[in-house]
RNA sequence: GCGCCUGUAGUGAAGGGGUUAUCACAAGAGGUUUCCAACCUCUUGUCCCGGGUUCGAAUCCCGGCGGGCGCACCA
C-alpha cells in the first residue's frame, strides 16, 4: 500500500471512536467477532436501511425474515452439510492440514465422492506427498464441518441443527408463502438481511473474514423461459468486468452492463440487471466506483449451487474483496427441497397463451371390486392404473407389480373413459438469482473508501466523508460555549432535530468548538449546526458542511425544514 | 491448523529481575475563550490470562488467548 500505516491509524480510529471493536476483549477477545460500538451500530443499521430500500425499488420484491437456527435435514437438503464436510488430512511430520480431496486431485477423478478410509487409501496408494514438507506420514482424513452446530431441544430427544451459513434457505422455505403473496405470479423475490456463521478456520484480516457477519440476500425467482425484461441501457457507466479465465472471454474488460450482455459475457439478463443494480448501489452508499470490478467464476470454483456466478469485489487496504455475490442458483433449491420434503409447493405455473385441447384415455378403478380381490395388494395397483401412459385397448390385459408377480386386470375392475380435456398450464420449478451481500465487509469498504487524511495547518486531519444516508449521525449540534443559554437552545435544537423521522443529531458541548468539529469529522457526521450569541437574539444559527467546512446561517425554522427535507445543500 | 513475529492507559509509543511504571495525544471536572484539535489547574485510567523459575516477575521460561505476516483453508 501507497500509505505506509493508514491501516493502522484507520482500524485505530474505529475501535478509539466505538466504530468497531473486538469483541469480549476483557476474557482476551475472540478471533473472528467484532462489535459494533455506539457509532458503528447506527452506520450498520443505516448501510442495511439503504440496502432494504434499494432491492425492495424493484417491483413485487419484499422483506422476510426467518431463523437463524436451521434443523439438519434443511441443510442437509441444500447441500450444506454434504459440502461443509469437506475431509482434511494432517500430515504426521509438520501438522500441516489439507483437505484431503485436493490432495487426490491429480489421482482420482472424483475424489469429493470417497469417505474417509477410501481417502486414506487412496491417498497411500498414491502416495501423496505432504505439499510443505514433503512427508507421506498422514493422520486419518476425518470430516471438517464448517457450520456452528447446535441442538433444537434440551432433552435427550433433541433434533440436531446448526446455526444457519447463508439467509437464503430461509427464503425457499418462504416460497409458497411469497407465492400465494405475490399472487401466484412470477417474478418476485425476497429479501433478508441478518447475521450467518460459518466456524472458519482461522479467521484473519480484521472484519474481512468473520465467524459471526451480517449478510444481506435477496432471491428473485422467475419463470426460466421468460425472464423479466430489463432496459439496461439506464445504467450507461464502463464497468471492470473479469470473464471467466477458462471461458472465450478470458481477460479484463471495461464495458457497460448492457455490452457485456449483449456480447454475451453476462450469460443471463437477469444477473446483467442485478450487477447493474448492485454497482448502484455501492455508488449509494459511498464506494469509490473506481475500486469495484466484477469478476466470473470459472466453472471449477463455483459454488455447489451456482451455475453462473459473479463476485463484486472492492479494493482497499485488504486488496481486492470479494464482497458481493451474484449467482444464478437456477432451479437446484427447490428442486432438492421438493425432494427431499416431499413438498408438492415449491413450484410456478406457467400458463399457456392458448389452451391446449387433449384427449385422455384414463383408467379409473374401481374400489369395491380391486379392494377385496387385491387385498394387502390393492393399493399398488390403484396405483400403477394411474400411471399407465398407455392404455391398452383390450380388457383384461396383465399387469406386472413392484415384486414381479403378474396380475390381471378385468373389465368389472376398471371404468375406461376417453375424455376430452383443456390444458391451461403447466406447473414448472422457478430459477432464483441471488444477489449476496457481506454486510461487514461493505461496510469495510465505506470506512475505507472514505477515510481521507488531509494536511490543516501543518497537522494531519481525519475526514470521514460519509454519504449521509450512512453517517452515524445526520447533524452535530454544537453550542460555541455551554453557557449564557446557549447550551440550552443547543439541547432544544437538538431534541428537535431527534423529532424529525429517520434524522438523527448528536449533541456535543464540552470543549472547544474547533476540538467537537474535529471530532465530527473523525466520525463522518455531515452536517454541525453551531449555537452562537447571535442565535440567542435572532434565532438563527450557522450550518457548517464537513467536507469544506463552509458556513452559513440560518434561521432555525428553516433548518429544520430543509433537513427533514433532506435539502440542506441548497442552503450553500 | 503449522511456522515466524508480536501483546504496556481509550489511541500511539518508551522502558524494564528490585521503592509508587514513563511520555504524548485522547477523555472527565473547573477556569479562560465571540467559530475550526489553543491555553491554565485538577482528575480518571495501563504491563492480555494462567502456570513455572526466583527472596522478588510487568520484565526470563512454558502454555493459553488475541493481533500481524507467510503456508494451508475460505462451500
Amino acid at each position: 500500500m501507497a500509505n505506509e500505516g493508514r491501516m493502522t491509524r484507520l482500524a485505530s480510529m474505529l475501535r478509539r471512536r466505538g466504530v468497531i471493536l473486538p469483541s469480549f476483549e476483557i476474557y482476551g477477545g475472540v478471533s473472528g467477532l467484532v462489535d459494533y460500538g455506539p457509532v458503528g451500530a447506527s452506520i450498520k443499521r443505516r448501510v442495511i436501511d439503504c440496502w432494504i430500500e434499494h432491492w425492495t425499488g424493484i417491483p413485487n420484491v419484499r422483506e422476510v425474515d426467518s431463523p437463524t437456527i436451521t434443523p439438519e435435514p434443511v441443510l442437509v437438503a441444500s447441500g450444506h452439510v454434504g459440502e461443509f464436510n469437506d475431509h482434511m488430512s494432517e500430515c504426521g511430520d509438520c501438522g500441516g492440514v489439507f483437505r484431503s480431496d485436493h490432495l487426490l486431485s491429480g489421482s482420482h477423478d472424483f475424489p469429493d465422492s470417497l469417505d474417509a478410509s477410501q481417502l486414506d487409501s487412496e491417498i497411500e496408494n498414491n502416495g501423496v506427498c505432504c505439499p510443505s514438507c514433503g512427508s507421506k506420514e498422514w493422520k486419518g482424513a476425518s470430516p471438517m464441518n464448517l457450520m456452528f452446530r447446535t441442538s433444537i431441544g434440551a432433552m435427550g430427544k433433541a433434533r440436531q441443527a446448526y446455526m444457519r451459513p447463508e439467509t437464503a434457505q430461509g427464503m425457499f422455505m418462504l416460497y409458497p408463502a411469497l407465492f400465494r403473496h405475490f399472487r401466484q405470479k412470477l417474478p418476485f423475490g425476497a429479501v433478508q438481511t441478518g447475521r450467518g456463521y460459518r466456524n472458519e478456520i482461522s479467521p484473519r484480516q480484521g472484519m474481512i473474514r468473520l465467524r459471526e457477519f451480517n449478510m444481506a440476500e435477496m432471491e428473485y425467482f422467475i419463470d426460466p423461459e421468460s425472464p423479466p425484461e430489463v432496459d439496461l441501457g439506464s445504467w450507461d457507466s464502463r464497468v471492470v468486468l473479469i470473464p471467466d479465465p477458462e471461458g472465450s472471454f478470458a481477460g479484463e474488460k471495461k464495458i457497460s452492463f448492457a455490452e457485456a450482455f449483449d456480447s454475451g459475457i453476462v450469460r443471463h439478463p437477469t444477473v446483467a440487471w442485478f450487477l447493474a443494480m448492485t454497482l448502484e448501489f455501492l455508488e449509494k452508499v459511498g464506494i469509490d466506483t473506481g475500486k469495484v470490478r466484477f469478476r466470473q467464476h470459472a466453472s471449477t470454483e463455483m459454488a455447489h449451487y451456482a451455475s453462473d456466478c459473479w463476485d463484486c469485489e472492492l479494493a482497499g487496504e485488504h486488496g481486492w474483496v470479494e464482497c458481493v455475490g451474484i449467482a444464478n442458483r437456477t432451479c437446484h433449491d427447490l428442486i432438492a427441497h421438493q425432494e427431499h420434503s416431499g413438498s408438492s409447493q415449491l413450484r410456478g405455473w406457467r400458463e399457456y397463451e392458448t389452451p391446449r385441447q387433449e384427449i385422455r384415455d384414463t383408467l379409473a378403478p374401481i374400489g369395491s371390486v380391486i379392494g377385496p380381490k387385491f387385498k394387502e395388494r390393492a393399493n399398488e395397483v390403484t396405483k400403477l392404473l394411474g400411471d399407465i401412459v398407455e392404455i391398452p385397448d383390450e380388457l383384461p390385459f396383465k399387469l406386472e407389480l413392484e415384486d414381479g408377480s403378474i396380475i390381471e386386470i378385468g373389465e368389472d375392475m376398471v371404468t375406461r373413459r376417453t375424455e376430452e380435456v383443456t390444458i391451461r398450464g403447466e406447473y414448472f420449478t422457478p430459477h432464483v438469482i441471488e444477489p449476496a451481500f457481506g454486510i461487514d465487509r461493505i461496510i469495510w469498504h465505506i470506512l475505507d473508501h472514505n477515510f481521507n487524511e488531509i494536511e490543516k495547518e501543518g497537522e494531519m486531519y481525519t475526514i470521514l466523508s460519509l454519504e449521509q444516508s450512512v453517517a452515524p449521525f445526520d447533524v452535530a449540534v454544537l453550542p460555541l460555549f455551554d453557557k449564557d443559554g446557549m447550551g440550552e437552545m443547543a439541547r432544544e435544537i437538538a431534541s428537535e432535530v431527534n423529532s424529525i423521522m429517520g434524522i438523527t443529531a448528536d449533541l456535543d458541548t464540552s470543549r472547544s468548538i474547533g476540538r467537537r468539529y474535529a471530532r465530527c469529522d473523525e466520525i463522518g457526521v455531515p452536517w454541525a449546526i453551531t449555537v452562537d450569541h447571535t442565535s440567542l437574539e435572532d434565532g438563527s444559527v450557522t450550518i457548517r458542511r464537513r467536507d469544506d467546512q463552509a458556513q452559513v446561517r440560518v434561521d432555525v425554522g428553516a433548518l429544520l425544514t430543509h433537513l427533514s427535507a433532506g435539502a440542506v445543500p441548497e442552503l450553500f
